[in-house]
DNA sequence: TATGAATGAGAGTTCATTCAT
DNA sequence: TATGAATGAACTCTCATTCAT
């Protein structure tokens, strides 16, 4: 979570990297807002002037994400070679992936957003950035030959998704990985297992 | 969840039953002791004659899998054909992952074993189960020519299992997701996506 | 607590042993029923097939104290010459006091004793036992001249109690203290500070 | 236990008030948090806002009597009269000891400390104000000829404060004693029985 | 904005006791 | 006698939130 919040009033800045840094080590759950507050040297008092509550915060969060996971889709917008195209995105999504707060974070919010409604419209509304680029890079990929159709690309797309984000978070499970699993990644994305 | 249960103690069924349902319907954390007891039809204090405690009900659930998942690494051990043998477990496992009770338990069961060092056991130990019969039929394939190599097969066992849960867990999201979904898991996991 | 209890179903005895294990080690109210059973290697409801409750556990074990305290009275019987008397007594129940299971049971049946009736009965009638004997010695060495009188002896016995108790209970609480200060004891009853 | 808590939260006094009087009537294991609560008329999360637990509430009450003593400590300071010194010590002690809070507290705090190391250290610390400057007095008395040497008078500090608190625990027990008997313990403590 | 005392419902857990077997 | 499952009230403590200052 890189610092977008640089224009938002200091004090609610500290509480949310106060929050983040809470959900990351003791989840989203487990973490009270007195923990939030004393981490960011805060009242408890003033984390309700800046925020609605807690779940505001883990909102507030998620939609943070947003951007960046925009910026992760431009990478997408080249339809001149879609296949070159997929393979940088993988690349700088497994990058992004990999990372402890957005690897842990993302699945605060999935399971979160599993039965709160707020966080799912969040959630829901992120993830469609990504599928919706990633949707039109195969399908340009498709139009184009290069990617062998008929390919059902919005399912095809939630697919990778989930090698890369399934990659990102085994790395914070097994930190010992070596550096030649994102190589897999591209592999099998790209060829499957056959022969 | 099946019935393996059947040899223990019938009222530690009945509360090993209504966890089962309260943390499917409302998460781990979310569920209290109390709301399993009165679910169960039980007093509290009667919970505590048969589990140290919640978590230890969570660690018995997820020790109940570990049949569950010996049973579809069966499926892997046919090694005279390893292409139709990964099919199978492809659509056996598919199968599994998109129950409710497999797909929202197994995310509570992973995102717990993330901080919590006795679920983490136990998920890892139910985990190796299918991914050293995966990797064995990968490794199978492999030296037969059938899948091309050379493969990380370690890492494209992890790879399959995080594809196909991926799309257990969409199934709960997007229950209206049609049936020709689990016919991409298989063409891409055998394939990619490439021409 | 010596074994008086050898008469006794020995499933009690084994019960009483515990009990008097537990609250020695954790004290009463710290102590569970549970625990109780537990340590005797009994079920819980064998317990109560002994006892009536938890109370009355420990009622029984103030209960045989008393035959303990009246083999003691008894050193203070020889009305022939009160002051060796009262000197071997004051050995004989330093000893006795200053026994872990003495001293710190002794301390939790007083503190007990002191909100509970049932307990406060057996706690009196047990003082009683030692504070008559002692009260006969006294005025036996008043009419004796042997000591000064006029004494009030029935204060004067429960000071030399307290005296004593006092003794066996720091004996607990610091249990390097030299051996002297058992002829401490004997010196200032007999003499007080003054020269 | 006097008001030396003025300086202090108005609503911790409260409590704190509370939780004496609970423990006095009750003892410190008989009493709950919410008896305290109830009483204070607060809720029960603000006792925790100005307490860490019910441990905390006792340490802080045992701490509390650590002003009173050593204000009592100061009438053993007269160096230039050991004798009338002591005299004033006991009556004054004893004139402490025999109030209820003191006497029912002490017992509670001294139980406590037998197992319970973060009060045995506070209970220590208390003590120790007394010892040490009994001991002076005693020291200063021996020196003077005044006491009777050789006299152990750290032991002897700790008998006299025996008989003194054994007598102000007898008058919790015993409400009808009479007023005589402040005067058996400064006869006691400086001549003894002996004639 | 910022504070932290105050709230009370609810958390997980233990309690002494009962009772059908 | 002996068992241990069952009970539910009570335990200490934490929760997210409010509000007067």
């Amino acid at each position: 979570m890189q610092d977008q919040a640089k224009h938002v009033h200091p004090g609610k800045t500290k509480i949310l990297r106060a929050a983040i840094a809470c959900f990351l080590e003791q989840g989203y759950h487990q973490t009270g807002v007195r923990d939030i507050a004393k981490r960011a040297g805060a009242s408890l008092g003033n984390l309700y002037n800046h925020f609605a509550g807690k779940e505001a915060v883990l909102a507030y969060i998620a939609e943070l994400e947003r951007d960046e996971l925009a910026m992760l889709a431009v990478t997408l917008s080249d339809k001149s070679d879609p296949r070159a195209c997929l393979s940088r995105f993988i690349t700088a999504y497994a990058g992004f992936s990999k990372r402890p707060e957005n690897a842990l974070l993302g699945v605060e919010i999935l399971t979160e957003a599993l039965r709160n409604p707020t966080i799912a419209r969040i959630f829901a509304a992120n993830r469609r950035i990504l599928i919706e680029a990633l949707t039109d890079c195969l399908k340009a990929g498709c139009d184009a030959g290069v990617f062998e159709g008929p390919l059902n690309t919005a399912e095809s797309a939630c697919v990778i998704l989930d090698v890369i984000e399934g990659y990102g978070l085994r790395a914070q499970l097994t930190p010992s990985q070596n550096e030649r699993t994102a190589e897999t990644l591209q592999r099998l994305i790209f060829d499957g297992v056959k022969a």
